[in-house]
RNA sequence: GCCGACGUAGCUCAGCCGGUAGAGCAGCCGCCUCGUAAGCGGCAGGUCGUGGGUUCGAGUCCCACCGUCGGCUCCA
């Protein structure tokens, strides 16, 4: 992102933080002179601004910077508007020996009209602005961390050093946020997943593999289950194809041609075979439809399978389960006709939003992502084939009535896609359903099926993953619900407490009648005091703690005890049959 | 991969200016039989991420590497 394209805002908290950019620059160019500073927009929830400093500049330099500002602050610098003929902006900043600036002028202002500049003290920058009228304005500020940044986003050129802060208006506000942070460190999947034994990261499996515990393995296994029913009740047919193959495979779609640096090394064997394990299960169901002659009348033909699939992330973009080497893409290729394309498209993402719907997941957007038009070699294809497919998606969106936004330089390397962007507890986004138009792979790989009419016709590709990696999505999803699973996807639903040993036999009855109805039950016969039990049942997100004592053995009863903490009495009969409509209604 | 921060028991963390490691929880053993948010006692558990270096002496200082977290790049 060109921070100098930073959409002029009005919005009063945008100005306040990109004054607060400025500010933490005038702090940073005092403290350090010849530092050289390039961009710093305000972001969400903050600043940033990038600096090639003279010097290394660490974490440890934060608070002696923020004193700074808040030594601007109290002087009341204000801010001033200059505006300068281009050519008199130049001689400024080539005085000031700021290359930058230099490098933005020349991009962003023509010769013959006015250059916007500001000027807070001692510092002087490129700005359209608008800003705040003096630094007192800014009061409740903090500088949270120092960062590299490359230069114009692109890791070829220099490497900048970044500093982060936030800006409020008020101290109360920033104390807010800083809570809110806190609070979102409790949701965040790599604690929970170890506290509720969800899933383990050993660098023994190699960096980014997922080792998934007995709970985490029940989420999974739930949700696949799930997806595969109804994916099946939609028409399509799921395989199993192997998680490696020959490097041919892979030279021929294109994958080692444009995807290398995301590959694994290839394996060879001691007959000089080279295996690969795959990236992506697109190539391995494009075997699947070349088993046979297709005729239109298999069309739509909808190959699915939740595949693994192995890609070689760089170490630094590994993050808990989020990002990972290995993972589980609930995947899909449609390979159908050009006039059944719309059709299919519009299914698909009926089918995420049915999936996101179900889990509770209400607060995504569409993206339409396009190739970047100043990387065109990153990608295959015609110009013109590109067209159809964005044209047929757009479509589609179209027909659903549904707004989106464009991601430039996000599509696949094959074709454009959407995708459903949805945020972490921290409010990072990525993206965990996509949509994918190709008519690149049929190409590539030839495939025909025969028309009404005899002749051998070109069938397109939908790539589609409608719920997404398995790993992601769990990741998502144990943020969303901050731990605490819906009651069909808890891998402990109900925790059975007998308050003492005397009650041990009824407790064991009520057990076993629900583990008849395959509820996933534990009993807690340990000798310990029942309100430790129902402690750690509540610290494990137990939807369910059923108490048992003499009275409700006597009464055939239970005491039912939910997460929020509220308590009933009720039959056994009664709390069975409750328990195993929520779990089919999928609550 | 790059920039920054951080790696002490299974987990969460103490450990001052260098003087050869400590707590809580978890685990194991025993006692307590108890009505909805944590009963009591005991035991065991650490090559202080790894490898070098400085020093009479390093968990503490220095260097390299590995890993984790945040950001950049990239991305399901």
């Amino acid at each position: 992102m060109a921070e100098y394209d930073t959409e002029v805002s009005d919005d009063p908290l945008f100005i306040l933080r990109h004054s607060a950019a400025h500010l933490l620059a005038a702090a940073v160019t005092e403290l350090y002179p010849g530092t050289r500073y390039a961009g710093g927009p305000p972001v969400e929830n903050g600043f940033y601004y990038d600096f090639d400093l003279p010097r290394p500049v660490g974490e440890d330099d934060l608070p002696a910077i923020e004193a700074r500002m808040a030594e601007i602050v109290r002087r009341g610098d204000p801010f001033e508007q200059v505006l300068l003929p281009h050519a008199e902006a130049r001689r400024r900043f080539q005085e000031l020996d700021q290359p930058y600036k230099l490098y933005w002028l020349e991009q962003k202002a023509s010769d013959d009209e006015l250059v916007s500049c500001y000027r807070t003290g001692s510092f002087f920058d490129l700005c359209r602005g608008p800003h705040v009228a003096s630094a007192a304005e800014i009061r409740a500020f903090k500088l949270m961390r120092v960062a590299g940044a490359y230069w114009l986003g692109d890791e070829r050129n220099r490497q900048l050093t970044r500093i982060y802060g936030t800006a409020w208006f008020t101290r109360e506000e920033l104390d807010d946020y800083l809570h809110a942070l806190a609070e979102a460190e409790k949701r965040d999947h790599k604690r929970l997943g170890r506290e509720l034994k969800i899933f383990a990261l050993d660098e023994r499996t190699g960096l980014g593999n997922v080792i998934w515990l007995p709970n985490g393995a029940t989420i999974r296994r739930e949700l696949e289950r799930w997806i595969v029913d109804e994916e099946l009740a939609r028409g399509y047919q799921h395989v199993v194809t192997p998680a490696v193959a020959r490097l041919d495979l892979y030279r021929q779609s294109g994958h080692w041609e444009r995807y290398r640096e995301s590959m694994y090394p290839p394996m060879r064997t001691e007959r000089g075979e080279e295996l690969e394990l795959r990236p992506m299960n697109c190539p391995h169901h494009i075997l699947v439809y070349q088993q046979e002659i297709r005729s239109y009348r298999d069309l739509p033909l909808r190959i699915a399978e939740i595949g693994t699939n192995y890609r070689w992330e760089k170490s630094g973009e590994l993050m808990g389960m989020i990002r990972v080497r290995s993972f589980a893409l609930n995947d899909a290729h449609i390979f159908c006709t050009p006039e059944q394309l719309h059709e299919e498209i519009v299914g698909v993402i009926e089918l995420a939003r049915y999936f996101m719907e179900t889990l509770g997941v209400t607060e995504y957007r569409y993206r339409l992502s396009v190739r970047d038009p100043e990387r065109m070699g990153k990608y295959v294809g015609s110009d013109e084939e590109w067209a159809n497919a964005e044209a047929a998606l757009v479509g589609a969106l179209e027909a659903l009535g549904v707004e989106y936004e464009l991601g430039r330089g996000e599509a696949a390397f094959y074709g454009p896609k959407i995708d459903f962007q949805v945020r972490d507890a921290q409010r990072r986004e990525f993206t965990n359903s996509t949509v994918q138009v190709d008519f690149q792979m049929p190409e590539r790989f030839g495939l025909e099926y025969v028309a009404g009419d005899g002749s051998r016709r070109r069938p397109v590709m939908v790539h589609r993953g409608a719920f997404g990696a398995m790993e992601r999505m769990i990741a998502y999803l144990i943020e969303l619900y901050a731990g605490a699973f819906p009651t069909w996807l808890s891998p402990v639903q109900v925790v059975v407490v007998p308050i003492t040993d005397a009650n041990l036999p009824y407790a064991h009855t009520v057990t076993e009648r629900l583990r008849g109805h395959r509820v996933r039950v534990e009993l807690d016969d340990r000798p310990e005091r029942m309100g430790r039990k129902v402690a750690e049942a509540r610290d494990r997100r137990v939807p369910y703690v059923l108490v048992v004592g003499a009275r409700e053995a006597e009464a055939g009863t239970v005491s039912v005890r939910d997460r929020a903490g509220e308590q009933t009495t009720e039959r056994l009969e009664d709390f069975c049959a409750r328990l195993l409509a929520e779990i089919a209604r999928r609550r």
